[in-house]
DNA sequence: CCTACCGATCGGTAGG
DNA sequence: CCTACCGATCGGTAGG
């Protein structure tokens, strides 16, 4: 699924900028005339770098999945608890939006603007990565770690509370990625956890 | 701040036909054509009714906007408990994004292709409904039923999770728009209330 | 990486 | 509500 190909340092510049504009006016609402400004060349230049404007959307939102997946996947290989598994994928999950929140808004917002092949593999991928956040709770679930009836909502709830970080997200602002992770699961596993459980630690 | 205009018939049925387009395309991705070609007539006709395409744009913002304080206002004037009253609010919000979940798909996503003086009109209402919401839950630190240090990450956490119902949220989808208000507001503030209260009412 | 340019489409207007 | 049309801008190509 995934291409790999050795990117030019100027396609990484031209996906950084990109990026930005994308984030700031939206995808559509972006030319490439915008871009080339920004890079300080002419608009035609840019296509000895890409063959299209919708490869570079293309190229950010599937390297921020690829970041998602990494983030994931060896949190749940753990022989840990449900709680303690979900604890770390949250945190796991806010660092990859916090370490790069413009690319996180750009995969957050842009995405419809994909076309086939490329949206197709794209909501796959989302839809494998929710159901994996899902069979974590689930697992909490038939433990009696979590004391909630419908998982598919709740993992809603979680990622949607999260996915908006990069809206007001500010390094430097007090706050770094780890203690946001926390904060979050924190309060959204107090949120769904049994109460028997929360009498008998505290 | 909002004009009053009696607004035609055939005014109403292009915002809603814009509406769905916005949510489904993005403002910036639909055409003039498309709107028309939607609703059978042809570009040109559509400015007898509207002066501009980011006009409708303006028309759904700031007619949801009204929505939402409208449905707050009435939820804050109890005398209840900052508990009772947060859950009112919580659910009176879920229900203007479950009635009219197109409208509050563009009211969230495509408000920043507003430009001036509206945009600008547009953020304060936004930071002025955001701080009723912060004011809520502050009160509920105070009165020791809250147990956060945060009420401005709270707030965040809590109206991105409700937000993002638009994207997911389908009628007759086995859930009413009731169900879905008690819930979150049931997840959220087991997540934030505090523990001794919680052991003591149970 | 540039100049020069393409056909298509954009939001919007004139005039009926 | 339509026909006819405007200048501007779009993504992208040819050729160097």
């Amino acid at each position: 699924m995934a291409v790999i190909r050795k990117k030019s340092e100027r396609r990484i510049q031209i996906e950084k900028h990109a990026t930005k504009l994308f984030e700031l006016r939206g995808f559509a609402a972006t030319s490439m005339r915008d871009l080339a400004t920004e890079m300080q060349i002419e608009a035609a230049s840019l296509y000895s770098h890409i063959h299209s404007k919708e490869e570079i959307l293309n190229s950010i939102c599937f390297k921020i999945a690829d970041k998602f997946f990494n983030a994931l996947e060896s949190t749940l290989t753990s022989d840990r608890s449900a709680t303690e598994k979900l604890e770390t994928a949250i945190i796991a999950h806010v660092k990859v939006i916090t370490d790069e929140p413009s690319e996180a808004a750009v995969f957050f917002s842009e995405w419809r603007h994909l076309t086939e092949p490329a949206l197709s593999d794209f909501l796959k991928m989302r839809n494998t990565y929710e159901r994996s956040f899902l069979q974590l709770i689930d697992e909490g679930i038939a433990k009696r770690e979590f004391d909630i009836l419908d998982g598919r909502f709740t993992v809603r709830m979680l990622l949607s509370s999260i996915n908006w970080i990069h809206a007001w997200y500010k390094p430097n602002g007090g706050m770094t990625s780890e203690e946001i992770g926390k904060k979050i699961a924190d309060m959204f596993i107090n949120g769904i956890k049994m109460k028997e459980y929360d009498v008998q630690v505290s």
